[in-house]
DNA sequence: CTTATTTCAGATGAACTGAAATGC
DNA sequence: CGCATTTCAGTTTATCTGAAATAA
């Protein structure tokens, strides 16, 4: 000790970094469709995982339930998503995409490929995928699964 | 049309949710210090390039000018950075790291290099690299061009 | 009884927009 | 005059904590 912090170009800045500009571009593609880029990862999230509750929505984004319960609220009253009970447990309620909000995410999905697509243009093909296999190791070291 | 959005294990989610982690590890770290992640982040860009102006500093961090001047003024009341008018422009004001703000930098340095290990821990050194590469092709390619 | 889920209510903080003052 | 920087003031929005109801 007594050293002078390193120098710090480190990794959690540039993660940092590029969320922000992404974060930033994102806003911009999905300005015209009136949902915010964390409304749009929750239905990206449902269309991938039909049926999920909000209490398990919510450990997905590292936000409370109550947060994402107003989300999915407004999703709701959209016409994005619908909800149902639990068969099996009655308590909670089961979160699907509708065709609307399907509809919603064949059209954005373009242009958020063409964002991706930009992002990575001067990647070749095998260094994007060591690039996702970093992310994903990262992504299971850091502790994956939030609040229990 | 008529196709339904693809699958998206994308990079783009991989990377919020990288981000989303990193945060959620850094509030720990943070936590004893009394100052949040973006607080932290601007002392350690002070760091690398001192005498940034507010102006500039929000355009590092995708904020507006007065969002920055607030948690700077903030740093400032708690002593770790200081202000003085620039020479050269009579109107705006540089911004320094003081001794205070330098011993809080090297006090965390450790613990959040720590979590950045963590973080890679299964990478080699090569890959590390190569990540680090990756993410600043990234960065350019969203064309931020954080503070000139 | 304990735990999980959802929802209502209120509080808080972090960001914004608008506008003004200052300097180049 | 136009532009950049800083700062004051007010507002909005997104999040939180706390608490209650319901169900397993």
């Amino acid at each position: 000790m007594g050293n002078a912090p390193s120098p710090r170009p480190s990794l959690l800045y540039a993660i940092k970094q590029v969320e922000l500009a992404v974060r930033s571009r994102m806003d911009a593609v999905l300005a015209p469709s009136g949902i915010t880029p964390l409304q749009y990862t929750a239905l990206t999230v449902l269309h991938r995982r039909d049926g999920l509750s909000v209490a398990q929505l919510a450990r997905n984004s590292f936000v409370t339930a109550q947060t994402m319960g107003e989300m999915i609220t407004v999703l709701e009253h959209r016409g994005l998503v619908s909800r149902r009970v639990d068969p099996t447990s009655r308590r909670r309620t089961l979160t699907s995409v509708t065709q609307a909000g399907l509809d919603l995410l064949t059209e954005y999905d373009t242009k958020v490929a063409e964002l991706e697509e930009s992002m990575v243009a001067t990647l070749t093909p095998r260094q994007r995928h060591a690039f996702a296999t970093y992310l994903n190791s990262c992504r299971v070291s850091l502790g994956d699964s939030p609040a229990h």
